[in-house]
DNA sequence: CCCTGTTATGAAAACGGTTTCAAAGTAGTT
DNA sequence: AACTACTTTGAAACCGTTTTCATAACAGGG
C-alpha cells in the first residue's frame, strides 16, 4: 500500500542487504495453506485455488463449503506463492519529489485513497530530488512486478524512460517526450495567462515572475503563459524580472530579496507555486512591505491549507482532485486493457487537460502609477 | 512499499480484489533465472543461490565467475520465489496518522531515509485516523511477512495489539500498555513542565492549555506536566482553561475562539503541538489580538518550517532526529536478535526517553497584572 | 442407447528460488 | 597409507500457489 513505500531486495547492481530469518518466533500467522484447506474439505488444491480466483466455475455446494472453511480458519493465501506462480503484475506506485510540500502531500493522500478503495496496494516513493533514490525505488518496483507507476513533477527522465519500458506509466501534471506516455495536467499555460492577465487588468506592467527549476514542465508552461500574455498586451518582457526558484518556501524569500535589489521594484509578483508565494508573503511581512499595498502577489496551486493563514493568497487554482482521479482512472484503464487486448493498442496515449481557475484572495491591488 | 503503499491481496475478510495479468506485454524484464545462470556457469542453482546469500562459502574462482555472469546479464533474483522458499520476514512499516502534519511528514522522511540506507523497504501507512484503513494495511503487511512495524501516535490499540502478536513492534513517541512494547519517546512530561514553568516565571497564572484527543499519550504527558507544574507553584488548576483539540491547525483556531468567550481571558496559552499553536497565532492575527502583547503562546514540537514564518513561535523542542534514529536502531536490534536468539529474550523491551528543550521565540511576554 | 458437448474436478507440472543432505575433494595427523 | 576433519559442490526436496490437461459426470439430441 501506500506503501507503498518497500522491497525484497532493494539493491543497487550488487545483491546484498540484510535478510532476516525468524522461523521460530512470533509466527502464529499463516498456519494454513491451500493444501491443508483442500484436505479438510476433501477436495484438491486446484479447486480451492479456483474458489479464490474464479469462484463461479466451481459448483455452489463445494464452493460454499470451501469458503466457509477458509473463513473459519482465517486462512490467508500466501502472496509470494501466488505471485510467483501467476507471474502477474500487481500494485501501483506513485513517485513524488518532496512529500513535505503540501501540494504533493495532497496528491499522495488522494491517490492512496483511490488505490485503497480498489484494494490495490500503493507504494509511495519520496525521492527527495535524488536520482540514486529514484533508481533504488524503481529497481525495487520492477523486481516486484509493479502494475503501474504514476509520476509527478520532479522525477528524472532517466527513471521515467526506464519505467516506461517495463511497466504501465502515467504522468501527473507534467509532460514527457511528446505523446510517449499518457498524461493528465492542469492547464498550466492557461493558468499562467490568467494570473498575468489579472495583474495587467489591475494596471500592473512591472510584473515579476518566480519560476521553477529547469525541466519542470508545469512551471515552464506557467512561464510561457506569463510571457505570452505580456506580449499580447504589448508589455515588454524584462528578463531581470524573472527569478528562478526551486518551488520551496525559502525560495520565495530569496526571490523577494532579489526583487528588492532591482532599481525599480516590480509592482506585482506572480509565483509559479503557492509555497514560494507564501515565502514572499512572510518575508514581506517581516520587512514591513505591504502586500498588496506595495506589491501585489499571485500564487499557483491554491493549497487549501494556505487559505487559512493570515492573508488570503490570490492564486490560480489547480483541481487536485480531478488531476488525481483522472490519472488514476487512466492507469486503471491501461491496466485492464493489458488484460484484454494483450498490448494491441499500447501506443494510444491519453492526454487530459484540466482547466484552472483564478481564485481572488487579498493579495492583489490596483497599480496606481504606471511605469516602464 | 514504500512501500507505500500496498498489497498482494489487501482485502478484508473476504478474498477479492482486481488481479491483473499481463504476461504478454512489456515484460522484457526478468529474463534470467537462477537455473539459467547456473547452466551458463556450468554449476548448480544451489551454488548460485549461495553466491547470492552467503558468498563466503563458495570458492573464490567459481564465485567470481558467477558474480560476473550475473552482472553481465543484469540478473535480478525474483523476490517472490526467494521469499516463498526462505520463509523469511523482511521489510519495515511505519504507521502515521496524518501525513499532512509536518511533524509526521518529518518522521516519515527521516525513517524512510534510514531504511533506505540499509536497503530495507519501508511501507508508509497513512491511516487518516481510520481504523478500517489500519486493518487493511495491517492485513497486507502481515500477509507479506513484514519484518517489523513502527507505530507513531494516533493508531488504535486494536491494531497495535494485533501487530505485536505477529511481528516486531516499536513505539515512536507514544506509550502502549506498560512495558509490552519497546518505546522511544520525548520527555513529554518534562516538556509540559518546561513550558508551564517558563510561563509562570513570566508572571502568568492564567494559563490556557490546548490538549490532544483522548488516548494520545504524548499529549496526555504534556498535560500532566502542565497540571503538576501549576500545582507545584500553588496556582489553582481551572478546568475551563483546558480545551481539547485534535492537534490540527483548525483546532487552534477553535481553541482561541473558545478562550475568548471566557469572562477572563487566559494571559497565556500552552498548546500541545505547533500546528494548533500556529492556528492560534493566525486567528489572533486576523482578530488583531496581539501575541505576545495580549496573550503569550507556547507550542510543542518546534517544527523547523514554522520557525520561518512571520512570528517565531516559542516552543518546546522535540528532537525528531533522535526519536527516529533511536526507534529505528531498536527495531534493527530486535530484528537481528530474532535471528540469533530465536525469541529467548523476547520480553526485554527498551524504553528510551529523549529530553526536550524549551526554545524561546517571540510569542511570549511578561504578564503585567496578576489575576486569579 | 449412443454420441456429443458441456461442466466440475483432480493430478501433476510449473513458478524461481532456498536448504538439506550426501558425496567428493583436500589437507593435516599419525 | 589410513584416518579424520573440513571445505566445496550438486541432487533433490520443498515453499504455496496457479494452470494445463485429462477425466469423469452429466445433459441433451437423435
Amino acid at each position: 500500500m501506500p506503501g507503498v513505500l518497500l522491497t525484497a531486495s532493494i539493491l543497487p547492481t550488487t545483491i546484498t542487504g540484510i535478510e532476516i530469518d525468524f522461523n521460530k518466533g512470533k509466527g502464529l500467522v499463516g498456519q494454513y495453506n491451500i493444501t491443508e484447506i483442500a484436505r479438510l474439505c476433501e477436495t484438491s488444491p486446484a479447486t480451492v485455488s479456483r474458489v479464490l480466483n474464479n469462484p463461479d466455475i466451481v459448483a455452489a455446494p463445494l464452493r460454499n463449503r470451501i469458503k466457509l472453511k477458509m473463513e473459519e480458519l482465517g486462512y490467508r493465501p500466501n502472496p509470494f506463492a501466488s505471485r510467483l506462480s501467476s507471474q502477474s503484475r500487481w500494485g501501483l506506485a506513485l513517485f513524488v519529489f518532496d512529500i513535505l510540500n503540501p501540494f504533493f502531500a495532497l496528491i499522495v493522500r488522494r491517490i492512496s485513497h483511490l488505490a485503497m478503495e480498489q484494494h490495490i496496494p500503493l507504494t509511495v516513493c519520496d525521492t527527495e530530488n535524488n536520482e540514486e533514490k529514484e533508481r533504488i525505488y524503481l529497481d525495487y518496483l520492477l523486481d516486484n512486478k509493479v502494475g503501474g507507476i504514476i509520476f509527478s513533477e520532479g522525477i528524472s527522465s532517466t527513471t521515467i524512460e526506464r519505467a516506461r519500458l517495463s511497466t504501465e506509466t502515467v504522468l501527473l501534471d507534467r509532460h514527457f517526450q511528446e505523446g510517449l506516455i499518457s498524461e493528465v495536467t492542469s492547464d498550466n499555460y492557461q493558468g499562467g495567462c490568467q494570473a498575468t492577465d489579472y495583474l495587467i487588468q489591475l494596471n500592473h506592467c512591472n510584473i515579476g515572475f518566480i519560476g521553477g527549476p529547469d525541466g519542470w514542465t508545469s512551471a515552464e508552461d506557467r512561464y510561457r503563459g506569463y510571457r505570452d500574455t505580456l506580449e499580447r498586451n504589448d508589455i515588454p518582457f524584462r528578463p531581470e524580472l524573472v527569478y528562478q526558484g526551486d518551488l520551496r518556501f525559502e525560495s520565495g524569500i530569496g526571490a523577494l530579496e532579489y526583487f528588492l535589489t532591482l532599481p525599480e521594484w516590480p509592482s506585482a509578483i506572480f509565483s509559479a507555486n503557492d509555497q514560494m508565494a507564501f515565502g514572499v508573503l512572510t518575508k514581506a511581512n517581516s520587512m514591513k512591505i505591504s502586500i498588496p499595498g506595495d506589491i501585489s502577489l499571485v500564487g499557483f496551486d491554491d493549497i487549501p491549507l494556505y487559505s487559512l493563514y493570515t492573508t488570503k493568497l490570490t492564486a490560480v487554482q489547480q483541481n487536485i482532485e480531478a488531476l488525481c482521479e483522472s490519472s488514476f482512472k487512466i492507469m486503471m484503464t491501461k491496466i485492464s486493457q493489458e488484460q484484454d487486448l494483450e498490448g494491441m493498442n499500447r501506443e494510444v496515449n491519453d492526454r487530459i487537460v484540466i482547466p484552472t481557475k483564478l481564485k481572488i484572495g487579498e493579495t492583489c491591488g490596483k497599480c496606481l502609477q504606471r511605469t516602464g
